[in-house]
DNA sequence: CACTCGTGGCC
DNA sequence: TGGCCAAGAGT
């Protein structure tokens, strides 16, 4: 089967079968003339960087209605976006979100380039989001290269060579059966096949659009691609939070620095966490009371086991670090996950109701 | 190029 | 339970 007719099918099989997305123009309303709106695209994007369908529609939501296009954004306080991004992971996304909207409402009028160079330029727009805002969005014809691609590729063609070494072999093939016609749609179509059809573990060839030419299928070996290199493992770290209350109900807490970790984000006062046990480092001179039980998180390189103390703090405290929150001006939700696990287990203890 | 950077679901 | 995995970018 030639790349065309490769193509063709998988756009043959989108037009039936395409995900209704919260952010998504159909094959048919997009047939209709209907564009899609860049802001939407670009706020899908970056939210589905690493992070699936799932988790990304409530943020989606929930981002588009409190701040509807991309100068509304850009005028948000980075304190309420970072907020809103809570829960989502990969903080970095968010501050070069708010970055990005404020380049393209200050300096390019509110509208985002529309070339993958002009997007590429663009805060927290790597290849894969520059090529998919300008083929979703502008209908330009860009490859688009993400893990579902370069799943399909492997697949489609057996490519042996193990990821990530593989990664220009498999991008040169996408670029081969990337059509000049409909390049938005045939985008999102080879995604769409990757994420419902050809999954990572047991993949559904029966109802492939490409089963026939697919040559894992043939060789039966479709599950066990794309190869990958054996990955480090994951150290375990230590740490202590510590959650204090003053008697008006305020909560001590610090914005972490930009930088790192959970950068810009909420969290309680604690060590560091380093593979060595922690010592004790209070963030004000009173008695912290081991609720006995820890947060355990898992991040992307390393394992945390975080112990978590709890004080009632007196009304004239004067802490060494952080900052009193009323609970008016802070939501549980404002927190990054490994600290609202915290949180949950401070309200549970006896020592702080 | 190798490493950092979250989280939730799944088996 | 623990490793794997997801529409990657920045350094």
């Amino acid at each position: 089967m030639r790349d065309e007719e490769m193509s063709t099918a998988l756009l043959a099989w989108y037009d039936r079968h395409a995900r209704d997305l919260p952010w998504r123009v159909g094959p048919a309303a997009r047939a209709a003339g209907v564009q899609p709106d860049p802001y939407a695209v670009w706020l899908s994007e970056v939210m589905l960087q690493q992070t699936t369908v799932a988790a990304v529609r409530d943020y989606f939501h929930r981002f588009t209605t409190r701040w509807p296009d991309v100068a509304a954004l850009a005028g948000a306080e980075d304190a309420a976006v970072m907020g809103e991004w809570a829960g989502l992971g990969y903080y970095a996304r968010a501050r070069n979100l708010l970055k990005c909207a404020r380049v393209v409402a200050g300096e390019m009028g509110g509208r985002f380039p529309d070339t993958r160079e002009g997007l590429l330029a663009l805060p927290g727009i790597g290849p894969y989001t520059a090529a998919a805002i300008a083929a979703i969005a502008f209908d330009r014809a860009e490859t688009v290269v993400d893990g579902n691609v370069e799943r399909v590729m492997a697949r489609l063609f057996a490519v042996q060579t193990p990821l990530p070494p593989a990664k220009p072999e498999l991008t040169a093939l996408a670029a081969r059966l990337t059509p000049a016609r409909r390049p938005g749609d045939y985008a999102q179509a080879v995604m769409d096949l990757g994420a419902t059809i050809c999954t990572p573990k047991s993949p559904a060839c029966g109802i492939c659009p490409l089963r026939a030419p697919c040559a894992a299928r043939q060789q039966g070996i479709a599950a066990d691609l794309p190869r990958k290199q054996p990955k480090k493992p994951k150290p375990t770290r230590h740490g202590i939070a510590y959650v204090g209350r003053r008697a008006d109900g305020a909560w001590l807490l610090e914005r972490r620095p930009d930088r790192g970790l959970l950068g810009g984000m909420l969290g309680w006062p604690g060590t560091d966490w380093r593979e060595d046990p922690p010592a004790e480092a209070p963030p004000a001179a009173v008695e912290w009371r081991d609720t006995g039980a820890e947060v355990r998180h898992t991040f992307t390189h390393f394992h945390l086991r975080l112990s978590v103390r709890v004080a009632q703090l007196p009304a004239d405290c004067t802490p060494a670090r952080g900052a009193f929150l009323q609970p008016g001006d802070f939501r549980p939700s404002d927190l990054p996950t490994v600290m609202r696990k915290a949180f949950d287990i401070a309200r549970r203890d006896a020592g702080m109701r």
